[in-house]
DNA sequence: TTTTAGCACTCATAGTAATAGAGTGCTAAT
DNA sequence: ATTAGCACTCTATTACTATGAGTGCTAAAA
């Protein structure tokens, strides 16, 4: 009987969900409790239960409904159990959530600690390398966590040539050299059998148009084409020369490693070595770093635990910006810190610290970032 | 009664300690012991036992006699006991006596190694910068320790002007300025009393003398005259120019800084934060390399856990030798890694990449270490 | 329908105790 | 001088037992 009664209470709670709020089943109350859950647990770093959130935040209501909330969230992948009698903690899909829809955007900086990095740029005069480090060092000092930035990027990604070459009947190889001295081949595979004949010619034609153009001209001009030229073979183009532009090894900068192993949720030899191992000589961060690079349009870049494309980022954030101006020197300058880590202040800091980099780059002030070669 | 005879056994067995060797009471027996305690200690990071040691090492006497041995070894400090019922481990005594008469000197290094350590470093062309970090790379992964590498310092210690200033009757400043712009001052106290005049007048002939000539052109004047100039005086004066020479901010770029996690030693939450803050912050690496940097007769510097001067490299050894030709440009590479580390090793591997890159910034080889500014 | 009190259940954590065994130092014999 | 013998010390391991924090579910209240 009873039994009976709760089982159609959960399918009723079920399907509300699944009906009636099919894509926006988060309440206001539930955002304010994922919200109030990561606060939490982001400061003290313990699961989060119930009973203590109502009282520590006077929620108008009890820890029955907050479970009840919980639940819920938990069933929508927002948080997690670490074991039966725990609280709860975010997980990863939860921080994403928070960082986009939750998180107080401004803020994170006040004027002292922006006053504090200034001072920090502002008082030597710098030779380009030790400018670089100097501002790994200054995002680990501010944000506490790993500070992070590669080498300033001076690309000149006009093409120099492009050859296409015949491998077999509708497959072709293409070769594109920049005037920086970057060279990129690519496979392309087509719709229908071409002769070598005709891919000089539509190598010749190529050249004749896009020599000495850089990507954005090029790739202008290719969209124009798309239709005569096949819309696959357009996009793979554009492709090779946006990874043309990624394809330089940038140098990386770490400062900061010894202040993540404070983290409490380091606390474990082996997490330890593992996230050491990672940051010093994983490869997310090479491969993050060039994603970035690409990325011409936004701002602040946050991944969260490597989001399922890095498995040893698992208990990692990190949170990227680029510095410098776009086609002619850019960078990346960031943080790495726990997936548990104060994201409204790192995305401040680094954003900061980024146009800070941006500014003394460009001669805004009278530092020269860059010295005298 | 039994009792008496021990305590007289006692007495017997130290007075013999104290009276017949005085200064060299290591026979060859204990010599050969504490050579083997210590690589059985190196390799396997386990207390050696007496028992244990006889069997594995075939030694031809009993448990007991080694014992008696290492009772011996231990009240000369060179080995201690983690507890009583546990083996014997070596002490910072005891490693720098090993160091320093027990370890067979060559063969750290085989062939092919040598090979992979020039391929590394031919592979590229590259840029002073880069270089440097590479060398602190391949430091780190030969040898698993974390790699360290200071910027070389290109140094033009001429003097440019030299100025006595008397503070007090018996009390003047000294200020030297060389042509590489760097400054230092140093207090003088003088055995008589001296007058500005008269301070003004050596000022001078200093000046004429010494003007443009490097230090070691100028300790050379300066011992000739340590007579005519009071000893004191003319030593300070040495001890200042000398000072100059490591006045500069020497950049320090560290490798590898994971290995080092790796070693079972540092197995340990709190052990493993102290050591990378160390290593990463900590003053001790910044204090030795301009040490070093002095050092101009030496050859691969070994300091074996902090050697009472620094508290936190308790746990730590370093091992350091200069790269770069004297008077001109010079720098530091070496090593951080555990104090039971594998000296001969250490030091072999130290001492080859340094002379490698010696030859690399003289041009010995076809390779453009420091690249086109 | 939503909220809440009540309660059984789960599980991590800390503390206690007992045991095994490795290795020493000392004594007395060789 | 060396060694066998042995008492003694101390660590590491295991097993066991609370303890209590926090949940999920049920049934009552709003």
């Amino acid at each position: 009987m009873k039994r009976q009664e709760r089982k159609t209470g959960g399918i009723d709670r079920e399907s509300k969900v699944n009906m009636e709020e099919p894509q926006e089943s988060m309440t206001e109350r539930r955002k304010e409790l994922l919200r109030t859950i990561i606060n939490e647990y982001v400061n003290n770093y313990l699961p989060v239960s119930s009973e203590m959130i109502v009282n520590k935040y006077k929620l108008p209501i009890s820890p029955a409904t907050v479970r009840n909330e919980m639940a819920e969230l938990e069933r929508e992948g927002y948080i997690t159990h670490p074991h039966t009698s725990a609280g709860r903690i975010p997980s990863d899909k939860g921080y994403r959530y928070y960082v986009e829809h939750l998180m107080e955007r401004q803020g994170g900086l006040s004027l002292p600690e922006q006053h504090n990095i200034q001072h920090q740029f502002y008082q030597v005069q710098l030779e380009l390398n030790e400018g670089i480090r100097l501002a790994a060092g200054v995002v680990a000092r501010t944000s506490q966590n790993v500070g992070v930035v590669s080498s300033p990027y001076v690309f000149d990604g006009r093409l120099k040539r492009l050859e296409v070459i015949g491998v077999q009947e509708r497959l072709a190889l293409v070769v594109a050299v920049t005037q920086d001295g970057s060279i990129k081949e690519q496979m392309l595979s087509l719709k229908e059998p071409i002769t070598q004949e005709e891919l000089s010619i539509i190598s010749n034609r190529l050249n004749a148009t896009l020599h000495n153009q850089n990507r954005t001209q090029i790739e202008k001009k290719v969209q124009d084409w798309a239709e005569e030229l096949d819309k696959i073979v357009a996009t793979r183009l554009v492709e090779m020369l946006r990874s043309l532009e990624q394809y330089r090894d940038v140098q990386l900068y770490r400062e900061g490693l010894a202040n993540i192993l404070n983290q409490p949720e380091f606390n474990n030899i082996s997490t330890m070595r593992q996230v050491m191992q990672t940051i010093e000589t994983g490869t997310a961060l090479p491969t993050l770093i060039p994603e970035i690079l690409q990325n011409y349009e936004s701002g602040v870049q946050v991944v969260i635990g490597g989001e399922n494309r890095f498995d040893d980022m698992r208990l990692l954030s990190v949170v990227l910006a680029r510095y410098g101006i776009d086609g002619q020197v850019i960078g990346v300058v960031g943080l790495v810190g726990s997936t548990r880590m104060e994201y409204n202040r790192s995305i401040s800091t680094v954003q900061y610290i980024a146009q800070l980099m941006t500014n003394l780059l460009t001669g805004h002030s009278g530092n020269n970032f860059i010295g005298p070669t």
